[in-house]
DNA sequence: ATCCCGAGGG
DNA sequence: CCCTCTGGAT
């Protein structure tokens, strides 16, 4: 592996590849994330531009009935649980935490519908928490180039925290995510025109046998 | 037709 | 561990 190399095309490439969920708060950042689930940034930016204005904070969205904020939320998929979830959730920050956001993981993963990745999103993105929140993508990518080998999600965080230095994991969260999803597909990924293919074991595997053993998810 | 930046529930 | 929820992108 060459983590140098990945490290500078990663700083190169990153401004290009943000696509951060639009939020003024720590509230705002956590509702998107929970509504990007099987969507797509774009998607849940242009909802909550509308959302946000007509309900800004936790006690604004504790007042919502689910067919209210399901007509907002329709066109994102899995609407109604993550309806419920949000209102759930939004209720229970006012009623134990003065409508703030938590700051501890153990606290943000015991509201309704949020788990581990959102909780570091929030926390690494919202609180500047270190973190890198290892989802199907950032698994992925990171096996491919081999910044990390595990099967275990724990693992490859601990793997790539030792692998990037501290000031870039923000930044290397967003870019394995966004490269996991524009380039390096599970299915058929496009090493054609990736920085990062001469660096690439997967890449180098693919070329050479035609069948890669290095595999998704 | 197939996959998804996830969580809850059986 | 496996299923389900959902529309949208490819």
């Amino acid at each position: 592996m060459n983590a140098d190399a990945v490290l500078r095309l990663l700083a190169e490439t990153y401004p290009r590849a943000r696509t951060a969920l639009a939020h003024e708060t720590p509230f705002q950042l956590l509702v998107a994330t929970m509504l990007s689930a099987q969507s797509t940034d774009a998607g849940v930016n242009r909802v909550t531009a509308e959302l946000f204005r007509r309900y800004p904070d936790a006690r604004a969205f504790a007042r919502l009935e689910p067919e209210e904020l399901e007509s907002h939320i329709r066109t994102l998929g899995l609407y109604r649980n993550k309806a419920r979830h949000i209102i759930a959730t939004a209720r229970k920050l006012v009623e134990e935490y003065a409508g703030e956001v938590p700051r501890t993981r153990e606290e943000l993963e015991r509201l309704p519908g949020v788990g581990p990745k959102t909780a570091n999103v929030v926390l690494a993105n919202a609180f500047g928490v270190p973190a890198i929140a290892v989802d199907t993508h950032v698994h992925r990518v990171a096996n491919r180039l081999g910044l990390a080998r595990a099967s275990d999600p724990l693992r490859t965080e601990q793997q790539l925290m030792a692998v990037i230095p501290e000031a870039l994991w923000a930044p290397a969260h967003h870019w394995l995510i966004w490269h996991g999803r524009q380039v390096c597909h599970a299915r058929k990924p496009r090493c054609e025109g990736c920085p990062l293919e001469p660096h690439c074991r997967y890449a180098r595997e693919r070329a050479s046998t035609r069948e890669p053993m290095i595999g998704g998810s």
